[in-house]
DNA sequence: GCACGATACGGAACATTGTTCCGCTTAGCA
DNA sequence: TGCTAAGCGGAACAATGTTCCGTATCGTGC
C-alpha cells in the first residue's frame, strides 16, 4: 500500500534496487524496536539491526515521525491483511478470537505511540483515520460471518470493540494472559446473544 | 500547598535555605522556559536561567517528569489564587471575564504538556485531577457570583467552561487576540441568559 | 562568635543520541 | 564493458542528559 517513506512524494523516481532492501530493512528493523523499546528508541538501534548506516537511514527517513508513520501504515496494513487467510482457515468464531488476539497483539506493539500521536506533528493526523479506515471493515465482515453462522449477536458494534480491545491491550506489561482473557470475556459477550442455544465456554 | 519537588516523600528534612533558593529558582525558570520552549526544553537552559549548576539540578529533580509536575502544580496553584483578588477588586462580571484571561493566559504556557501526559509515566496520573479539583470550584464561585449579581445566566457549568477555553487557548501561536475575543465572545454567551436586560458588548 | 559536621553547590567530565558529510560502492543502462 | 547517477557506510561533529567530586555554605552546639 504505501512502497516509500514520504506519504506526501508527488511523483518521484522508482527506488533503485539496494535502496528499497535498505527501505525494507530499515521498517522492519524499526517494527522491532519500536515493540521493545518504544517509538523514542535511539536510531542506532534501528540502524544496527538494519544494518544501515546512519546516513542511509536519513536518507530515507529525514524525520523519525516519517519513519514512526511509515511503520505505523505497514503494521496496520499487515494485521487488516491477516484476516481474510483466518476467515479461510477458521470458523467464523475462531476466524474472529483469532483475529482479535492478533490485533491486541498489534496494539501491545505500540509504547510510546500515544504520546507521538499528541506531539501535534502534523504527519500524524491522518493515522488515527488510517486506523480506522482498514479495520473497521475487517472487524465488521468478521462480525458479520459470525453472527450469520449463529456463533455471536449481531447488534455489535465493531468500532466500539476495536476501542474496547486497544483499551485492554495498552499495558503491553507482564504477560498477555490478561488481554487474552479479556478478549475471550468479549467474545463470550458476544456469543451470549447468539440465536443458537449458544452457552459460555 | 507544595514545598518540594517530590510529592510522594514520607517525612523529608525540611530544605536548607540555599536549597530551597534553588528550588524555587529551578521553578521559576522552567515555568519560563517551558512557556517558550515545551517541556522538552535543554536542561542547561533552565540551570542557565536559574543560575544553578547541573548537579543542583539533578540534585533536586532527579527524573524530569518531577520537574514538570511540579512546575505544573505550582503554576495551578498560582492561577487559582489569583481569582479572590479579582473577586475583591472588581464587580462580579469583570472579575470573571479577567480571571478567564488569566486562566487562558495559562494554558498558552503548556505547549508540550498534553504529549507529556500521554506518556503513561504514572507521576502524571494525578495532574488532571489536580487541574479539575483546582479550577472548578474557583470558576464556580466566580460564575455563581456573576450570576447572583444578575450579569451572567446562571446554568453555566464550570468544568465545561474549562475545557471550551483550554481547547480555545492550546494554540499559542501568533498573538492571543484570538483567544481573548473567543473568551469575550464566551463571556457574552453567558450574559444572553441573565435576568435583568443585559446586551451584548 | 566560633568550630564542626552535614548538606548542598558548581561545573567539568563523561555518556548517549541526533545529524551531517564525503569518499567509496553499486545498480541501471547503453 | 564502461559510464554515470544514485546510494551506501561510518567517522566526525553537535547537542543534550547525567554523574562525580572538590569546594562552599548552612545549621547547630558550645
Amino acid at each position: 500500500m504505501d512502497d516509500g517513506p514520504s506519504t506526501a512524494g508527488q511523483q518521484r523516481p522508482p527506488l533503485r534496487a539496494d535502496a528499497q532492501r535498505s527501505v525494507d530493512a530499515l521498517l522492519a528493523a524499526a517494527a522491532e524496536v519500536f515493540a521493545e523499546s518504544g517509538v523514542d528508541a535511539p536510531v542506532r538501534k534501528i540502524t544496527a539491526k538494519a544494518g544501515v548506516g546512519a546516513g542511509t537511514f536519513y536518507r530515507h527517513f529525514p524525520q523519525r515521525s516519517d519513519l514512526i508513520s511509515a511503520v505505523f501504515r505497514r503494521e496496520v496494513d499487515a494485521c487488516a491483511a491477516a484476516a481474510p487467510a483466518l476467515t479461510a482457515q477458521y470458523p467464523p468464531l475462531d476466524a474472529l478470537t483469532r483475529w482479535l488476539e492478533r490485533f491486541a497483539g498489534f496494539i501491545a506493539t505500540k509504547r510510546g505511540l500515544s504520546a507521538a500521536l499528541h506531539s501535534g506533528d502534523p504527519v500524524y493526523d491522518s493515522l488515527p483515520c488510517y486506523f480506522q479506515q482498514n479495520f473497521e471493515p475487517v472487524l465488521a465482515d468478521l462480525l458479520e460471518r459470525a453472527a450469520q453462522a449463529g456463533a455471536i449477536r449481531s447488534d455489535a458494534d465493531p468500532w466500539d470493540l476495536l476501542r474496547a480491545i486497544g483499551n485492554l491491550a495498552v499495558p503491553l506489561e507482564d504477560g498477555d494472559d490478561h488481554t487474552q482473557r479479556m478478549i475471550s470475556l468479549l467474545v463470550d459477550g458476544l456469543r451470549y446473544g447468539a440465536g443458537a442455544g449458544a452457552q459460555p465456554s
